[in-house]
DNA sequence: GAGTTCAATGTGAGCGCTAACAAATACGTG
DNA sequence: CACGTATTTGTTAGCGCTCACATTGAACTC
């Protein structure tokens, strides 16, 4: 007894099978009208008898369309990025995409550069850019012959397109929440030096300070982690007439609650805390965190639009046109903040 | 003047310009031992200044390999996907690997299945599938025609390989240690029905309380949210006697720190909390918590190991032999547990 | 110097599919 | 019923690459 060729079925068995052209087989599985509707239904028993699955390596190769697209990103374990990857992620199956991802441990423009050149010759039909370092903003210079690109967060740039989250605004929202509040003035504890996040949200706390005419006081650098949060939150409760701290994320938020507490530092009583981002534990913190909401979603799924949207037009020839998307962030309320009394 | 034919380089291309044939150029690009070095020179001169980049769709249609992997997860928002998918990629990269990501928004065996499809028609090498669900667990009973996969925490089956972490030996490292703290018996908020931690975790606390001859209180269901924990934690002020917790997660471990710090429980000195994971925030929990960690990453790592063992395996012809890895938790104690006095 | 071996290169076929065109069949209509 | 016009199906070529094999030439051996 022989053993049969252990091979997969291809369209020429269905056909076969289905005692029709293997060029009929492939209508069937792509939807093309012209069809006979009992040989759609030949075909389609075939494939199931036969436990077709047909090749989308094959026909990337013919139609050079791989209908996947890339996402380079920075440490999808943080929330932000894993949140938009999400968002991406979905949106991009709905539209009958793949994703390919490759997530960077360290940013610069080089790592980032052969990431996306990593991707295209995998042959994504485009990339999203999750990278939102300035160094690797720079990689997004000249890409790869054609490639059609998306940069979340990533430059101010005319030539790629852009889909961010306004932090100025958010970071405004932020600081003119606590003034409102009758505080003095709002210490800063920024991200780290070089993100595009940290600019925006130290010129929006900057900018609605000067706006108020208050004395704008010297920004203390963190990481984003809760760690950096709490180190900075020690030289705050040391200090004198701290009465309202703006953090650049949540995670340095926590960091600061923390510190304050073991200081013995009461808050929103002594002190008022802000964060940035609403990850899923700022409701819970002690106490609940007051924080500008990101929707990362709607990021992720914007990427997605303006993408296709780009990868379209390439199709049809047309010149690209970049677009600039901007989300608003909004404003959480909870009970980290007081008013002064 | 007529525009150039704008279509991108290929092999031949390259192998015209270095006056060579294709196959010699593939040969270098494959890093085959027998070609002269200045053979080698003039193909990588002839290709960088051609800008040649290779179309791995058509290698892969020929060597019926794509040299990607893909990823079945659930919730990739989660700490603990997130860190998985983290080390899964890290690895596979590393290997040489392409990581395609399908991340599922409900999980049942029908969604799972219809993933794992998908992901095979696209041609990936093997998957990985990280839904620790028990209805996921059935999707993987019959997978598509020798495809390579491994399971995290996915089931008990003996025909498919599986990484996972102790949850039994973790939940019984955090139920002794409040024991040995001299509490009568502990509390449990759990995980969700039908998750394999959930179970897991069940399983390890009680049987840790069994040996010890205490009593085994009613656990308490959560979701893994800290607003289930929220809700467990007011049950638990309300009751009388509880003197120690151990939540299933982190997230939930802070709902509860939260609900009781709102009913003015103290933690440690009243009632000591223990959680599960060590997400990085729990170090900075009001007060900072004790739990167990697990490594997501070497989870990761370990299942590119042995999914590469898999597909190693299935080229050579050789049985599958399947494999099962688990990866011990370890114990880390903060600041939320106390003797009792 | 003929025979053998091995390294370096080239040639042809074909992976599984779709695009473009060609052929066959069905459907009206005067 | 012959004719044009859709509709349905088949045929052929080729996407860009690697594989198996053929060929060349240099390097040894006796």
């Amino acid at each position: 007894m022989t053993t049969p060729k252990r091979r997969l079925p291809v369209m020429a068995d269905v056909a076969k099978e289905a005692g029709v052209s293997h060029q009929t087989v492939s209508r069937v599985l792509n939807d093309h009208p012209n069809v006979r509707a009992d040989t759609r239904a030949r075909v389609e028993a075939a494939i199931t008898r036969l436990g077709y699955r047909r090749n989308l390596v094959a026909r990337a190769l013919v139609t050079k369309r791989s209908r996947t697209l890339g996402v380079v990103s920075f440490d999808t374990t943080l929330y932000g990025p894993a949140s938009t990857i999400y968002g991406i992620e979905q949106a991009a199956r709905t539209a009958g995409y793949f994703v390919s991802i490759v997530s960077l441990k360290t940013i610069d423009a080089d790592n980032v550069r052969a990431a996306i050149d990593y991707l295209a010759e995998q042959g994504v039909d485009g990339v999203v850019v999750v990278a939102p370092q300035r160094s690797a903003a720079m990689a997004l210079e000249n890409l790869p012959a054609g490639l059609p690109a998306v940069a979340v967060e990533g430059t101010h740039r005319a030539d790629v397109s852009i889909v961010c989250i306004d932090q100025m605004e958010g970071a405004k929202l932020a600081t003119r929440h606590l003034l409102d509040q009758g505080h003095e003035t709002v210490w800063h504890v920024s991200g780290p030096h070089d993100w595009m996040e940290t600019e925006g949200r130290l010129e929006g706390w900057r900018a609605a300070l000067e706006e108020a005419g208050r004395p704008v006081p010297e920004p203390l650098a963190g990481d984003w982690s809760p760690r950096a949060g709490y180190e900075a939150g020690k030289s705050l409760a040391a200090m004198d007439g701290v009465t309202a701290v703006f953090a650049a994320n949540d995670q340095m938020a926590l960091g600061v609650l923390r510190a304050l507490s073991e200081k013995g530092v009461r808050v929103p009583q002594q002190i008022s805390v802000v964060g940035f981002d609403d990850i899923p534990e700022s409701e819970f913190f002690s106490p609940p965190l007051t924080t500008v909401r990101q929707d990362f979603d709607v990021v992720g799924r914007h990427c997605i639009e303006v993408l296709l949207r780009q990868i379209d037009l390439q199709l049809n020839g047309g010149a690209s046109a970049y677009e600039r998307l901007v989300v608003r962030p909004s404003f959480v309320v909870r009970s980290s903040t007081a008013r002064v009394r």
